[in-house]
DNA sequence: ACAGTTTAAGTAAACGTTTAAGCAAATAAA
DNA sequence: TTTATTTGCTTAAACGTTTACTTAAACTGT
């Protein structure tokens, strides 16, 4: 229980050993213009000598704000969301804005009661990312009807009109699967996952427009869903799919699928790019020293969340800014290695 | 600013509609005994309708504790830091608390600052990894004598007395050089950061064991010092280091200098782990799939950011734990991989 | 000299909880 | 039957800020 309490400095304090009210206090600290030159000083100084330093949730009750924010996030285990995070923390830093940070581990209930903890006040917006089978989208509208600005980064939910920080999906998925076709694929194959529509979907489409303009007719059996988490069974899912579909080229939608990939092959005695051309959607700085080098589409995480950052600041901060108006997509780069190197 | 406000309903709205006091309805909600079990229900019931969520701040200005913890890391880049929040969060969640999060960038003034801040109530307890040059304690002091527990995780404070998460480095590095002597390594090079004393000198220190077991003298030459970032410099440092000290083994001390050491290894054109063998202190799920396949040191991070957590909250909760009795040292496992592998 | 304004404070209420203290009615003990 | 005790509720103070309103003194201009 530890209760030490180094009788705590409050206000009351500062106002007794000045001899000046509490509100002269609270007034010259926020350097309100109702305070003299001198008294602000004294007041700064002794504050400072005595190691005051207001409590937040005193302020908070009274000021109805909390200068704090709410990082939702599915989960943290991979560099999409690390340096997701990195960004956000950027600007929450730099803004004296304090981050409570959420995970839902993918799972609607959790999230769903997170928002309605959130309904009472404790942070003043909220950066997320959806979980990935979240369909009823209750909690969210609630939230922000109750005046809680919200931004979505990577996992959007596209029903709720406000600020959306993307990736171009569509277009780097169809330009992955250009590049698997220019360098001589004929049979490509999509591993993806369940939910995420918003991503997952846009990525499906993206790869289907590439094969329609090269005339490849798009079939459903390359198309393959693995388990959201890395595990065992996805090999074996990955393994049996190679072994039946025999693709000659592979685009892994999520980060954790490159490892599977990689593993499924190396198991199947296929060489990579060889036999099988690989391309995944990771931002691992290590993707440069697998074997072989993996051909990826990087990310823009850090941005994007320094960006959804950003605009929810501007907007506390009263800038003029229409959340709902605001619908950014940043650039992925399509990074070439050998595990799609032409082979002749 | 966008303050919508749905009139929110509080204690008050409750007890205007139940015609009963302000103070029945608290009691109602935290289960007391003063409280009649139909009053009760009523209670909990038109609590449930109107949406009542309790507001945090004014809970924790009056009850002086903030079900809030605080997370404080150096960063957030690499899988270790990301596994530790996960395990952080597995008891955070469950417990009904909230986490703060606040990177240090291993910046000791930023760290001293969040401490100051911390000093105001905010949070009931912190979880933390120090940053790589602090040396001055005493913001950790003062919130400790402030009465409010810490739990230090990975990079631990030595000379705070509170309890202590740690992975057995000295032994980890120690089985590292055995092994990569056993391969028959001769000159075996630690590439190591600067910071972090209690770590990295302990596993300089395993490591220099394992060489005077085996009857090999280290030299000062074969301790090489990297920039705690990822970047091109580092490599450069590597190759010269490499191709002046000519080591046949290295072991690389913290997860970014894996991608470092491979790629000045590939542009020196050294095969490994024919001219030279790798081991990295490292948690990526890719270590298998590189090229060649990576020989870890696998750090049990999650379980370091659990046990911490449970520790803090055994501790809040009244449990009778003796903090500064509590030094656990959960062992790393050495994963060898073909990195590593003898050649004959 | 006097009304009007400005300056530099102070007073007190409010934010939404929790809880010690009080009190009337019902129940138990004597 | 009287006295304690228990039950179920209310009152009011407290947590540490912020801020609308008040006030007194010091200027300003005429």
């Amino acid at each position: 229980m530890a209760e030490a309490k180094s009788n705590k400095v409050n206000m009351k304090t500062l106002a007794k050993v000045l001899n000046v009210s509490i509100a002269t206090i609270s007034k010259a600290l926020r350097d309100s213009h109702d305070i003299g030159e001198e008294t602000k000083q004294r007041v700064i100084e002794t504050a400072k000598l005595l190691h005051y330093v207001p409590n937040p949730y005193a302020s908070s009750l009274r000021k109805r704000s909390s200068n704090t924010i709410a990082i939702i996030i599915p989960e943290i285990a991979d560099s999409f969301f690390s340096q997701a995070i990195n960004g956000i923390e950027s600007i929450v830093g730099q803004e004296k804005y304090h981050a409570l940070i959420y995970l839902t581990h993918d799972s609607y209930e959790r999230e769903a009661q997170m928002f309605n903890d959130l309904s009472s006040g404790r942070v003043d917006g909220v950066l997320m990312s959806v979980a990935s089978n979240t369909k009823d989208i209750k909690h969210i509208q609630e939230l922000q009807q109750a005046g809680v600005p919200i931004v979505f980064f990577d996992r959007v939910c596209e029903d709720i009109p406000t600020a959306k920080i993307k990736t171009d999906d569509f277009n780097s998925a169809y330009m992955a699967t250009k590049h698997l076709l220019e360098q001589g694929c004929k049979n490509i194959s999509l591993v993806t996952i369940e939910g995420y529509p918003s991503i997952l979907q846009a990525r499906e489409g993206g790869y289907k427009k590439a094969l329609t303009e090269h005339q490849v007719k798009s079939k459903e059996e390359n198309i393959i869903s693995c388990s959201n988490k890395y595990n065992q069974e996805n090999i074996a899912v990955l393994k049996e799919h190679i072994t039946t579909v025999k693709p000659d080229g592979i685009i892994a939608t999520v980060e954790h699928l490159a490892t599977t990939t990689y593993l499924a092959c190396e198991e199947l005695k296929l060489n990579i790019p060889n036999d099988i051309k690989v391309v995944c959607f990771t931002n691992q700085i290590t993707a440069a020293i697998l074997n072989p080098p993996l051909t990826t589409v990087l990310q823009p995480a850090y941005d994007m969340g320094r960006k959804a950052a950003e605009l929810l600041f501007g907007h506390l901060a009263g800038k003029p800014i229409q959340l709902e108006k605001e619908n950014i997509t940043l650039p992925s780069k399509l990074i070439v290695r050998d595990s799609t190197r032409a082979t002749d």
